[in-house]
DNA sequence: TATTTATTATACCATTCGGTATATATTTGT
DNA sequence: ACAAATATATACCGAATGGTATAATAAATA
């Protein structure tokens, strides 16, 4: 019996996938290992033999909690053809999943960072990497923009790159600290706002 | 002997400056007892004396971490004649004390909001009714400036406010978890850029 | 299918958790 | 200065914490 995934594989994966909403909502620290049995429905030596400790289980829920976000995004990305599009994107990814990802805890970049920016380097830098890898993604395709004469010469990429990750992640916190869908909607207004302006 | 604080006041007070910057640090289920006994110098039974539980200590705290922050904005405010200097106040403010705030653990607003959100809800209120206040000192602010002239007549002065606080937000978590200033500070060229439209 | 190997459950560990009753100091009003 | 009131420290509580041997079970290989 050949199966791609060994038991292994798939236990973790669904230890991943079980205990990802958990760990978004409740955080690291508050986060227990009876949670996570809850959870799974597992035991706690069966959850210790496919992860080293909660430490782990937490790291790999992170990347899985990104790649989830991440993934949607991506795929619009690839299908959008110019440089303002692929742009627009990131307003229109975050104006339809919003309501979904914040009844899962919200996003969890901005959740970890804000938990482990003094309390846990290794959550910390994880974080760190995935507002990076985010920065980065933005500041391609501005740059793109700029030079195949979409967008404006004298833009900054950088700088409009890092405001359109603050709007959007300070709109999450916001949105979701309220109650109210519609601040996140106002804010990713300004976003749109914001990328028309890069037009040349 | 007629001091204008009682001894339980004034202690409640020091328990109160000495677990502040554990609590923004640490968080509200991070912090344990011993770290306020730590922090204080006090017994458990002494916090208990003038607390009911963490809880109630936290929710002080809270209160005192943003007093700290709101004074200062406030007293620039005041000091700002036109709208548009004491909307600049923000960004001004929150380019001279970021650094300061990162280390005593970045916003209370925003690390309350994002570990609450889920798990407590006094917590949680009491971050929404600071996030929602400050967005009603930004409206007033550019109603006024309508108002009198000094603004654009077609501004959405709701949608304005959020997108500035949401900046300072992200900005603040982007910058705290990267470990870069620089960070904030290209993100609030963008809340300046962003001000500086609205005049008329 | 038999046997080795890997996975999961049980039962337990020491430690820490938030919280409290009670005794001891220390303020306070007189 | 003294008594009543208040504030602080001591010592302890049960429950929950993260974590771990070891035993039972299931999967992979031969």
């Amino acid at each position: 019996m050949n199966k791609s995934y060994s038991k292994a594989e798939r236990t973790r994966n669904f230890i991943i996938e079980s205990t990802a909403e958990v760990f978004n909502k409740k955080g690291y620290a508050g986060t227990s290992l009876t949670d996570l049995t809850k959870a799974t429905g597992l035991t706690k030596g069966s959850i210790y033999g496919n992860f080293e400790n909660k430490e782990e289980v937490a790291l790999a829920v992170f990347d899985y909690n990104c790649s989830r976000v991440a993934g949607l995004t991506a795929k619009k990305i690839r299908e959008a053809t110019t440089c303002y599009d692929k742009l627009m994107c990131y307003a229109g990814v975050y104006r339809t999943v919003t309501k979904e990802t914040m009844s899962r805890g919200g996003c969890p970049i901005l959740n970890t960072a804000t938990e482990a920016d003094d309390t846990n380097c290794l959550l910390r830098d994880k974080a760190a990497g995935a507002v990076r890898h985010w920065e980065g993604t933005l500041v391609s395709i501005i740059n793109q923009g700029v030079l195949n004469g979409e967008f404006k010469k004298d833009i900054n990429s950088r700088q409009v790159s890092l405001s359109i990750v603050a709007l959007i992640e300070g709109g999450i916190m916001i949105s979701k600290v309220t109650g109210d869908l519609t601040s996140m909607d106002s804010i990713l207004k300004t976003v749109e706002l914001f990328i028309e302006q890069l037009k040349s």
